[in-house]
DNA sequence: TAGATTGTTAATCGATTAACAATC
DNA sequence: TAGATTGTTAATCGATTAACAATC
């Protein structure tokens, strides 16, 4: 253990790594014993090079002349990842958004156990849902504690995003996945992701109105 | 009309359009007259140089000595978004995530318009969702054609995800926002943005663990 | 062994930051 | 006018690509 090469990985590498460990389930499906850097690459459409830079911040998997093994690559991108932990999360707001994420099966299928819904409305409390019942969010805070929740998904308005990541914090949580469209402010040592769905939007609507000005600039 | 210093911008920054957007509305509610770009850059947590340097690829909106005028740079941001125009869109997959999407409110307010919601489950169709009926989706493609919806989102279990986005691209659709959790394939003239949400867990999941190697590691 | 393909170093490219002259 | 702050050029930093010796 340790001293697997762990020199802070950049970003961009670490948002790579779920998608070389979706194509190499794909070959592991397609029962694939052996793949080279080239045809893996040109599968996901990047460069050979950069996939075997992106490797070697972890260590050596492959095998000169050969290539690499499918099923111990895709093992050990799934290692790597963290997807041989348990993970546990709690979703607050129960609204649409938050009914949907919870009912999302590819979470639970790696190891991402939701734990429990929160809400404000008395009206959903206490209803079930998935494995679950919705809970006041007065019992947020006493819940993250008690069951150790690594993960908290924010998807309440984004009035009440703020308090809700507070809380969170205030109660030890490691992540927050954030889903309200504003920037929540954490302590830098409690990971953030933003989910910033209407941003999303806007890069279409943008590169929309630029593919206008290409075919008329010319 | 054009020859507003249109270059290819590079997609880094189209991605921070929005943020630029969302801190410059806030300023705009808080009736915020004037702003430097060192106070929102603050603000946002990012460089004033790369601020003025983002701004710059689309023309002069400040003024020396003085700042940026909040409610013009705001309005400025949004017409270089595209806001001021109308995109009609269409759901294909009513299941928890696509009845979330299409009930998500912050869509409607700029101007993006649902047009129609689709699914292959007889049961959901003919159900009314926000203003509109689920449809089959057999008539998906007509329906694109003879509404010229320009954004078709993509909320169908990953095995039909590559088949929703050709009949969309048969029809002539502008822009594909995929939330399936596979690479769809399109020509390079249709715009293509992908919501991988579990690949975002996952780079969740690997910086928890990474934060266990930091404590250890020192 | 010869051919293939890795791991890794060096070269290139692009994005961010620094600096400052122009000017309100 | 003097102070502030832009727009923009130049310097730095980081990420991607190219190249190749090592080796299976």
């Amino acid at each position: 253990m340790r001293d697997t090469k762990e020199a802070r990985v950049p970003m961009v590498v670490i948002k790579r790594l779920p998608k070389y460990f979706r194509y190499l389930g794909e070959l592991v499906e397609r029962k694939v014993e052996r793949v080279s850097s080239q045809t893996l690459a040109d599968m996901m459409g990047i460069s050979a090079s950069q996939l075997r830079q992106d490797l070697n911040h972890f260590g050596e998997f492959g095998q000169q002349g050969y290539g690499y093994r499918v099923e111990d690559l895709y093992r050990e991108i799934g290692r790597i990842i963290g997807l041989e932990q348990e993970y546990s999360l709690v979703i607050v707001g129960a609204g649409n958004l938050g009914q949907a994420l919870a009912n999302y099966p590819n979470f639970g299928k790696r190891g991402f156990v939701l734990r429990g819904v929160f809400d404000i409305n008395p009206k959903l409390i206490g209803l079930g849902l998935r494995n679950c019942d919705i809970m006041d969010i007065d019992k947020l805070e006493a819940f993250i504690r008690t069951n150790n929740v690594d993960i908290g998904i924010v998807a309440v308005p984004k009035e009440a995003a703020q308090g809700v990541a507070d809380t969170m914090v205030q109660a030890g949580i490691k992540a927050i996945w954030n889903f309200a469209p504003v920037d929540i402010k954490v302590p830098p040592e409690v990971i953030l992701e933003n989910e910033h769905l209407a941003d999303r939007l806007m890069v279409i609507s943008f590169r929309i109105q630029e593919l206008g000005f290409e075919e008329e600039g010319d």
